[in-house]
DNA sequence: TCCTTATGTACAA
DNA sequence: TGTACCTAAGGAC
């Protein structure tokens, strides 16, 4: 269920579960991360990061290091790709199933991750290439929403297509993107070009505010007070991703807003979900 | 039990 | 543009 709240969301919750100083249990009973897990074991996790969908655990005391300088750091690198999960409880941990790539566990708490695309131990000069192709985050206080601005005002490619660019936007995914294009009206092929910096003002500040509710709620809804289920007498939504939403995964159905069907197309490898009347700026 | 699908990305051609 | 990769849930039988 990963878009980029659900990692800012992890990143919480592993530093809140580990990060009391405490050295940890670290292994990985899939096997494929079996090397790295045992440096790590009896280390300190010191703390938990996000930028757009990666994820960067960072580990003291394998080199001998006590300090909390990134320099002295070995980081976990975490990107869970379209299926990844992390399982996050109490202890006991329960028996370890052979998908878990990597474990932790603690007198309080234990993570197991399984089905991660990356799971990979490197150094904080490999971290620091990642930030840096890397776009914008809306969760990241440093983002610099203008940087991105400025690479679509000069595209050609439609705007659907550029939300998804984690070079220009790190952490929407394919619920975002379709949501927040519908909360604004914009038609998604629209090309980057033609989004004026006012548009890109309103998407990017709503993208801000969406995100964080979805930190918080650990899920993405983004129908405004006034559609929801309860104030629109409509029964609410049923299936595994949970939240209200406009468009996504809604296609065929009718438009909250408006009635007109709801519409699906592939595009760069992915559905896209969009409603024809609304969107047609 | 099999088939499809999924909130993602990288690489080959 | 197609394909490979990682896993689990839901629906059709």
């Amino acid at each position: 269920m990963p878009e980029g709240h659900t990692i800012h969301r992890l990143a919480e919750d592993y530093a809140g579960a580990f990060s009391d100083g405490t050295p940890l249990r670290v292994s990985s009973p899939q096997g494929k991360f079996s090397d790295a897990a045992a440096l790590l074991d009896r280390t300190v996790l010191h703390t938990a990061e996000a930028h757009g969908k990666h994820l960067f655990l960072g580990f003291l005391g394998f080199l001998g290091f006590r300090d909390p300088d990134p320099e002295h750091t070995d980081w976990v690198h975490i990107h869970l790709g379209l299926f990844g999960k992390v399982a996050l409880g109490p202890a006991p941990a329960p028996p370890p199933t052979d998908t878990v790539r990597l474990r932790l566990t603690h007198h309080a708490s234990y993570a197991d991750l399984r089905g991660p695309t990356t799971c990979a131990l490197i150094t904080d000069t490999e971290k620091r290439a990642i930030h840096d192709r890397l776009g914008p985050d809306p969760l990241r206080p440093d983002a610099d929403p203008d940087a991105a601005y400025r690479r679509i005002s000069r595209s050609r490619t439609t705007i659907a297509a550029l939300l998804m660019d984690q070079k220009l936007i790190a952490g929407v995914g394919n619920v975002y993107r379709a949501e927040v294009l519908f909360r604004h009206g914009i038609d998604p092929y629209r090309a980057g070009r033609d989004i004026t910096p006012a548009e890109w003002d309103a998407l990017w500040t709503d993208l801000v505010g969406l995100m964080r509710e979805g930190v918080r709620n650990n899920r993405i809804d983004t129908v405004r007070p006034e559609h929801t289920p309860e104030a629109m007498g409509r029964p609410p939504r049923v299936d595994d991703h949970g939240g209200e939403v406009y468009v996504y995964r809604r296609a065929h159905q009718p438009c909250h807003i408006c009635g007109e069907e709801i519409r699906t197309a592939g595009l760069a490898a992915r559905n896209l979900f969009w409603c024809p009347a609304c969107q047609h700026r």
